[in-house]
DNA sequence: ACGTATATCCCCCAAAACAGGGATACACCA
DNA sequence: TGGTGTATCCCTGTTTTGGGGGATATACGT
């Protein structure tokens, strides 16, 4: 905790890049190595011997974030990148943690905040918030108290379904008629209100259940 | 930054505890509140006027760790509860989330780490260790490169199929042929080499295509 | 100008899923 | 003991999918 951690910014904004500056400088354990307002730039500036953590906007004039990241990690994979942006979509994040970030922040994220992700970040380790992992984990956020639960044969049923396995098929895995088989298929798709089957392994993957 | 966190250990392992306790005594701003081997001891001893974090085996031999941190967010919702473990299964770590964890922490963690999650759950913030958030995001990890590319036309007809909408249905939406729309479908099973819809289905969802 | 990719539409036929019943046996709990 | 839930099996249909083809038009880049 006692290294300074040189910090580079990318961002658009020029108001963000100066928030984030003035943040950092008056906490201690920081110092800015650089910005830069597009994706080319920051590629042509930082220098991969004085940066250790990048602050990226996710939607950048010239390229995605998620771009510019794997640029980043594929010349210099010892920097890590940290997201940020004002929307939670799930896709985004997931884009982004594909493409080796540290971590996705929201820009109303609280100054302490801050300054623990990119902390996180310099330790190899990973910083969400809240809310955003909340959404990764659960993507349609269906009450889970209100989801039927399932017997455990009607999961095992389940489970050889979303395989891409017929009923014909799983009736011989477990030692059942295919006809026992169809009936705990119409089971799943009654309790769980889905029209088929496409349905039925969409709702079960969106909620955890396979 | 400066505040002392107050930690309670829940693990069935007595020797789980004592690293625990060594390892925060050791380090500054830390105080042991307490530890419990089972559920029902921790629900018994935890007194929420002097505990700030507590540290929840996920596998207890009365109750998982996920009951636990339920009932201790019902009962005093201002605790932060860290998930522990040495499985990083997406069902329990999804589970935990779901539950009102603040992270998940596997048993090898790195003392610094370890301190790092504390701080960040006293900070009301969410701890994720790498590994684990990789799994969390793309559970059955295909390489993204490898991933067949879709046309805008498959993505839409995809979605839908997906949705629980059958060729006609879709080809309504659409504005096409039942046919056309039958023909982007069977493209789709066989860029993604799925042997049906279900199989389609999960993979797409798997791999966040959805 | 030529190949490639995309989107569109068509055919036939078999396989699987869906809809709507009904029936038996077993365990578990009140 | 009687009800409830689970798991098992069966029937008669219709609808939808899946497998194997082929065909046309448009757009895009070389």
């Amino acid at each position: 905790m006692s290294d300074t951690i040189r910090v580079f910014i990318v961002d658009d904004h020029p108001v963000v890049v100066e928030g984030i500056k003035s943040l950092l400088q008056s906490a201690t354990g920081f110092f800015i190595a650089g910005y830069a307002h597009t994706g080319a730039e920051a590629l042509e500036t930082i220098s991969p011997a004085s940066t250790d953590v990048v602050l990226a906007d996710i939607n950048l004039p010239d390229m995605t974030g998620m771009d510019l990241c794997k640029k980043i990690k594929s010349t210099a994979p010892q920097i890590c990148v940290l997201g940020l942006s004002n929307f939670k979509e799930r896709s985004y994040i997931t884009r982004m943690v594909d493409s080796g970030a540290s971590g996705y922040l929201l820009k109303n994220t609280p100054p302490r905040q801050l300054e623990m992700a990119i902390r996180m970040a310099y330790e190899g380790q990973m910083y969400m918030a809240q809310e955003v992992m909340q959404m990764i984990v659960r993507p349609d956020a269906t009450d889970p108290a209100a989801l039927p639960r399932m017997t455990s044969r009607e999961k095992e049923v389940l489970h050889l379904i979303a395989e891409g396995m017929t009923n014909g098929e799983i009736s011989e895995k477990l030692f059942i008629s295919p006809l026992t088989v169809d009936s705990h298929r119409k089971n799943l798709l009654t309790k769980f209100s889905a029209r088929n089957t496409a349905a039925l392994v969409k709702f079960a993957m969106c909620n955890n259940l396979i």
